[in-house]
DNA sequence: CATGATTGACACCGAACGGTGTCACCAGCA
DNA sequence: TGCTGGTGACACCGTTCGGTGTCAATCATG
């Protein structure tokens, strides 16, 4: 519901793109006030590979982000898009949904 | 098997590590009663690349797993740790390395 | 039984990633 | 002024990811 805003207020920041993830993990890296060399060595990762994925390289590795994610005190979830109305046979309004995707 | 509780319920379910965001996608295509072949159509990757991701694979592009997780009407998300969770062990850890790299 | 759909699995291969190293540029400070 | 730290940006290169194609096993259905 909310829009893409600072993180440390304690919401959950939809990652759209990688863009978003990217800004996410830069802002929060200076909120911290760590360098790139700080952070890539705290998740473990190459300095390159946080300096191009901030650049908004769109190729990343899963992993890489999720240790630095973690090196930052962030998560990554996973959560429905149009979750509400789930009952015993949630597949039927799955299928709704899929098939007005389907149509565009 | 079900190690992590179905997503259909409406909640986020934090991704700790690739294979449980695996484990997301694989039971939300049930779910959805896609084929691997058809999320693969749908989210524009190959139907190896979800039948390994599926399997656990660790390595996998972001980039993709944000199409696959689109295809499937996930998203994804990043949110502090300490943001659903009341523990003040993140808060106590965040404060020591804004200290520590305040003054260094 | 025969047919089709689904899935796990493999080989092949080009493309891209990611690490290491290195450079120049710029801001801050003694 | 010179020095240091942070950053963007390259080259080089081994690794491996991801797509295409193919195969056999499985299961449901006619």
């Amino acid at each position: 519901m909310e829009p893409i805003g600072s993180i440390g207020e304690g919401k959950n920041v939809l990652v759209r793109s990688i863009g978003e993830a990217a800004a996410q993990v830069r802002g929060r890296r200076l909120q911290l006030r760590l360098s790139q060399d700080q952070l890539a060595q705290r998740a473990g990762v190459s300095r390159k590979w946080v300096y191009e994925f901030e650049a908004g390289k769109p190729h990343a590795e899963l992993g890489h982000l999720v240790r630095v994610l973690d090196a930052l005190d962030l998560q990554l979830d996973v959560s429905p898009r149009s979750a509400s109305s789930e009952s015993a046979q949630g597949a039927v309004d799955l299928d709704t949904i899929l098939e007005r995707h389907r149509d565009g």
